[in-house]
DNA sequence: GGATCGATCGGCT
DNA sequence: GCCGATCGATCCG
């Protein structure tokens, strides 16, 4: 039997934990009965009020209130008016933060996934914050959820080495204010083909003339 | 492969 | 009123 994450997991420091749920298996129950499970491949940490990309910014408001709360409970928010998000509540009861689950790698319940995404292309059934809601069909429904099922919930999975493990800065944070905007706190398995498309090129945020054959080199280097 | 654009609505300024 | 922790279609090269 693989092993839940439990809470004391979730209530350590959000880089940690994020760097940590590489390699486990995000698992989901629908109609009673069917299993959904697939590998987590790429993640982002937002923590905090200082953390100018993060939610929690604008302070403690019925959105957020969540991330204030106890580590382990899912975060799960609209964005776009029409994609959902989600988000494990991470660090001890009171500090906001999470980490976003933004990739996966389906394993079990792929054809449910291919009819919920309306696609047969399985590289692009979690691949991306929106489309692994929206394989895994999670919705408003499940925000606040506890991490540890029975809807949903986390399992320990092969650890993913360090060597193996990228980082870049968050997708969609542009617009924050610096150092938010750069601040590599995205963390993903460099050789998956299921991380999130075209988002390989942000690759470390090494500078400098060497960084650069660097970037371009990174895309064909890792194929599978 | 890369750039651009529209969809669509709750939450916050 | 404004604007997203995005996606997919479409156009170009």
């Amino acid at each position: 039997m693989p092993r839940i994450l439990s809470r004391p997991f979730y209530a350590r420091a959000t880089l940690t934990v994020a760097r940590e749920l590489l390699g486990c298996v995000l698992a989901r129950r629908v109609d009673g009965r069917d299993t959904l499970r697939a590998r987590i491949v790429e993640v982002e940490a937002y923590v905090g009020e200082e953390d100018k990309a993060c939610h929690a910014r604008a302070g403690r408001t019925p959105r957020t209130d969540v991330m204030y709360g106890p580590p382990g409970i899912a975060y799960i928010y609209l964005t776009y008016g029409m994609h959902y998000m989600l988000n494990a509540v991470t660090e001890p009861d009171g500090c906001p933060a999470a980490v976003l689950i933004r990739a996966a790698e389906p394993l079990e319940g792929i054809e449910r996934m291919r009819r919920a995404r309306g696609t047969d292309d399985d590289r692009l059934l979690a691949a991306g914050p929106a489309r692994l809601t929206q394989a895994l069909r999670l919705d408003l429904r499940q925000n606040r959820a506890d991490l540890r099922g029975p809807l949903l919930w986390i399992e320990e999975g092969e650890p993913v080495a360090d060597r193996d493990v990228a980082q870049s800065p968050r997708v969609g944070c542009q617009t924050a204010p610096p150092p938010w905007d750069r601040i590599p706190w995205r963390f993903y398995v460099a050789e998956s083909r299921f991380v999130t498309p075209g988002t390989r090129g942000l690759a470390a945020p090494t500078t400098g003339p060497a960084a650069r054959k660097t970037r371009g080199g990174n895309r064909a280097a890792h194929r599978r």
